[in-house]
DNA sequence: CTTGACATAGAACGAATGTTCCGATAGAAT
DNA sequence: ATTCTATCGGAACATTCGTTCTATGTCAAG
């Protein structure tokens, strides 16, 4: 088989080995999966397992029943490597500055000025930094005095997607839902019951970041 | 043995099945037990397995090799309680219904029906169930649909807290800043600018639980 | 067509592994 | 002392399970 590559059969062992784990908190026997993806062979599966091996996915122990590692391989292509991330806290956001942006990249910070969130909670991990919302300004974003938004720096944004704008006129910072609408920008509040508001100079407005998850702890 | 109690036997066990697991990606054999804890016997290694599991150490599987799980009460008990929490998601929730509260405690469950939570995120870690938000009814609670509410099952409350309640009179569920103001409840919404509910009848609602923590995740 | 690498199927074998049964031991309770 | 219960040791047994071998099919390269 050429390298790198997985057939459809391989793929579904693979799929069904990482669930069986996760859910059995022990790995499948040979048969089990053969039973899973439709293999009546015991040395069909372990012939695929072998393949598998090589491609760096699994790693096996000889004569030693159920005994299928996953590989970092494979827990990174599902995503499952760490299981927390910890994001900085860059300061806090309020209606009259503008957003605070990361000043360094430096990758390492103390807990104090991280907050962790668990990895299935964000489709991206990269360039995000967290901000305090502070006063009462955000509501019309449904984002409460408190509240913890999750960003992400990027110049590029697409229609629907949650920014935080400056608004360079009116000395602004607000989080709003944007649309381009011909040469003009819609910014709409997140709570329905409130009017949008239309920029008709897309000069006037900077998109500071993209909103990612908004996280609200009570008591 | 005396309930809770555990031998110097059973202890070396645990802390063995622990560490191989964690090594090794898959559970021990009963032989490779008795070996590191110097029990000759395959029966005697099932027998305080079976201890194990009374005492809610251990899970396993009959007729399945290394079929031994660890309990939440292992991992807690040795300190290495995931960073973590998997909370179960027992429902949606939306006013025109009561909230959804969990039926079973069973300690397993797949990735599909629960969300993770960074611990840091949580003061407490028992009791919790997440539901997702249904519909705009919820507006003035700060809370959005599709957003996810942690929340604890208790019947206790205390001034200031968020919880839902239900409404009897009005057939309704809502989100709510609980205040006990004499023999009558204020009832605040999050949001600001929205003006409360006084209940004069404290029996016409009731409080189906509290919320702990609130998350949006946006695209 | 022939060849050879790859993939599959089925069966058989032997090793690994969980289960069960019987007897022995120790200690506490009666 | 006797009884009872918990624990242990050893052995035999029944499955589960990984391994290996042979035969078959596929498909592209020569």
């Amino acid at each position: 088989m050429a390298k790198g590559k997985l057939s459809e059969r391989q793929r579904r062992m693979l799929e069904f080995i990482e669930r069986f784990i996760v859910e059995s908190g022990y790995p499948p026997s040979i048969r089990e999966i053969g039973k899973a993806v439709g293999i009546s062979s015991t040395s069909v599966v372990n012939y695929n397992l072998n393949r598998l091996v090589e491609e760096g996915y699994l790693a096996r122990d000889k004569n030693v029943s159920r005994g299928i590692r996953m590989t970092e391989k494979l827990l990174k292509s599902v995503g499952r490597l760490t299981d927390v991330i910890r994001i900085r806290k860059v300061g806090r956001i309020f209606a009259s500055e503008p957003v605070p942006l990361p000043s360094t990249d430096s990758p390492i910070f103390s807990a104090d000025e991280a907050i962790e969130i668990s990895r299935d909670l964000l489709s991206i991990t990269e360039g995000l930094f967290a901000l305090e919302v502070k006063g009462d300004s955000m509501i019309d974003a449904m984002v409460s005095d408190g509240d913890v938004v999750i960003m992400r720096r990027e110049p590029e944004w697409r229609n629907g997607d949650m920014v935080a704008v400056w608004l360079k006129d009116k000395e602004e910072t607000t989080l709003k839902h944007i649309y381009r609408e011909g040469n003009k920008v819609r910014l709409q509040p997140a709570n329905p019951t409130m009017q949008p508001i239309i920029i008709d100079n897309p000069e006037n407005l900077e998109v500071q970041g993209k909103v990612v998850l908004v996280v609200r702890q009570l008591e």
